[in-house]
DNA sequence: ATTAAATAGTTAAACGATTAAAAGCCTGGG
DNA sequence: CCCAGGCTTTTAATCGTTTAACTATTTAAT
């Protein structure tokens, strides 16, 4: 009972075929007569044979691999991202190596050239910080490649997926501008990183373009507690904006702490509209409005780039997929706007649509004023 | 320059030794003189050698794999989890392989047998129901496991690694009963998870035999909005509970999204206490009171066990390793017992201890009332 | 001085698949 | 009837390590 695990050449064997023949019904890389190829198939499900990885790959010198790589498995929207990418790989017959860079370049790096070393089929890349690593750089030619999230969709070294960050800015922005904010905090964590340099532009654009409106950048870090000091401490030297864009959950976070510490009331002292959609921002007495980033949509879209660049036999030209977001429209921002009859606009809540085309170009950045 | 790949040959070639050295410089299996050994090491540098993986594991039959099952990365928990293992496992040179079983029993039977194919040195395995699969019951034998979360303490099968439950179950009834609480109504997704069972268990215990007590089971289903309509449902046909125990983040998320609704003061008309510590609950204007999983202590056992086990020559007897949560207090308990001086308990906020005796006994359960 | 034991390094045979190249086997046209 | 050409199947080499078995060298013990 507890023989040695059956290799091919026992299939093969009982089966009455040759080697080769056993490999060409599991890899179908040569037709086979439908007839042995039952036979073969009735003798390994006999023997619970299942092919050997290692042997495979060290012949073929190819594996059912994609590497995904992300700035930080422990937050949601990385993970959701992940496990979505899992799911669908394995229903195509590849296996997903994760390696998270815990938000450090340095641990990138090193984690990179681990998950390189897997000789993956393909690699699903989320850079941590606003450069992407040498390593990837060079294996863009030979490995397919998807750029994710926290790139600039200009980027031409290899495909990107992003949401339409920019517009996701003015989205936010206008929303707030359409109920009569004119005061705007724009809470951020790392200024560099595309996405939010692109939602900065995007709100910054119109605020400052709009009359009476007023777009203020704060630096909040990249810690909870650091951003409810900063936005603390600013409440403290400015009067209480009428709202705030908390750029990322950590600010988020940061800025609620704050207003909980502080007793302002939200909405009714401060309005505040979030990037990303929790459930628990579902599950307050004032539910948090905030722009949905289209997660599902963002990673079918990077599997099938990379499923396209794998499987295809020739060069596949770069192309950048932008998804717009959406505007979940719950209770943290009130309509201060004078009651005179206004084209009120609507909220957009096509969620996750493809943008077919792939361009974009950066809107001019008007910053109404800068606190460090 | 784009010179094929270097194998070992290449290596022991340019160093003037033969490949078995070269072999043992890099597996360390045999002791090699340090002059020569240094001289091996140069040479592939010089090469940029790398080991090659699959042939190292089709001749050697073994992997420096773990592979990790969960039952939903897209929980913080289980992610949170996953990634401090894969740093550990990345420290001591294993890769981690994750799967995640999406909490359907059928996925997961299907994600462990690709997981198993990989041959992996060891298994960490949370179960997404309560019957571990006989994929695993089998391979417990011959493969280095290590059972978590979703297990009881008294499984004998492999390792366990769990929270107490029973007792932080007990934390929160009596952190409960203390402020005066009586009437509290237990918030259940899976009543038949080993670890609701015991916090069940440890709850209903306490409160039940608290004169006056009366712990009320109710079942608010795996579904934050399932949990939602149920918790308004009963609401509907029941007085306001002096207090609610939720015991997974999906009730509380319920609980609390049919509060907002009802617009239920909470702490004022009503108390809750919640399961995991996680960001958003203390970024509330009442924080939420919440007992806490010593997450990163559960990893660093999980780990430590299954390196022992990787690691040993012979037989490891099995053990159940039981760690202590921590209440944390915030503002979402009120403090409604009467003012004659009472023994007021503290609060245990002692995080993550280990419990030395592995050894477990089930509580007898008595309840109050059950509704379905 | 002799030999046994210990140590270090080498040789060469695997591991289990894939895949060129060769070999069979048909089919149909001349 | 023969042979070209298109299938399908087989043969056998090969991928890059590890490791058992062997050889050579040193050390220790008598």
């Amino acid at each position: 009972m507890a023989r040695a695990r059956p290799s091919l050449k026992d299939v093969a064997e009982l089966a009455g075929v040759s080697t080769a023949t056993v490999s060409n019904v599991f890899s179908q890389s040569k037709p086979v007569n439908p007839k042995l190829a039952t036979k073969v198939r009735r003798a390994a499900e006999k023997l619970g044979y299942s092919i050997d990885r290692a042997a495979a790959q060290l012949r073929s010198g190819r594996t059912r691999i994609v590497a995904v790589m992300v700035p930080d498995l422990t937050d949601t929207f990385f993970a959701t991202i992940v496990s979505s990418l899992e799911t669908m790989a394995y229903r195509h017959g590849y296996d997903v190596i994760v390696a998270s860079s815990q938000n450090d370049p340095v641990v990138e790096k090193s984690r990179l050239r681990a998950v390189l070393s897997w000789k993956p089929a393909g690699l699903i890349f989320n850079p941590c910080s606003e450069v992407i690593p040498e390593e990837v750089r060079q294996r863009t030619v030979d490995l397919p490649v998807v750029l994710f999230d926290r790139v600039s969709p200009l980027e031409t070294l290899a495909d990107t997926v992003t949401l339409d960050n920019i517009d996701a800015g003015r989205v936010a922005a206008r929303h707030l501008l359409a109920m009569g904010h004119r005061n705007i905090v724009i809470g951020i964590s790392q200024r560099e990183f595309a996405p939010l340099a692109d939602r900065i532009a995007g709100a910054v654009e119109l605020i400052s373009q709009y009359p009476g409106g007023n777009a203020i950048l704060l630096d909040m870090g990249s810690d909870i507690e650091i951003g409810k000091q900063a936005f603390a401490a600013w409440l403290e030297r400015n009067p209480i904006p009428d709202a705030v864009i908390a750029l990322t959950n950590i600010t988020t976070l940061g800025v609620l702490s704050a207003c909980a510490e502080h007793r302002i009331d939200i909405p009714g002292k401060m309005s505040i509209v979030a990037f990303d959609d929790y459930a628990w921002m579902a599950a307050r007495n004032t539910g948090l409005t905030a722009i949905r980033q289209p997660v599902q949509a963002m990673a079918d879209a990077a599997w099938q780039r990379l499923m396209l660049r794998m499987e295809a036999k020739e060069a596949v030209p770069v192309k950048p997929t932008v998804l717009r977001g959406s505007l979940i429209v719950r209770a943290s921002v009130k309509d201060i706007s004078d009651p005179s009859p206004h084209a009120r606009e609507e909220a957009a809540t096509a969620e996750g649509s493809f943008d077919p085309s792939g361009t974009q170009t950066t809107m001019p950045i008007k910053v109404g004023k800068m606190i460090h």
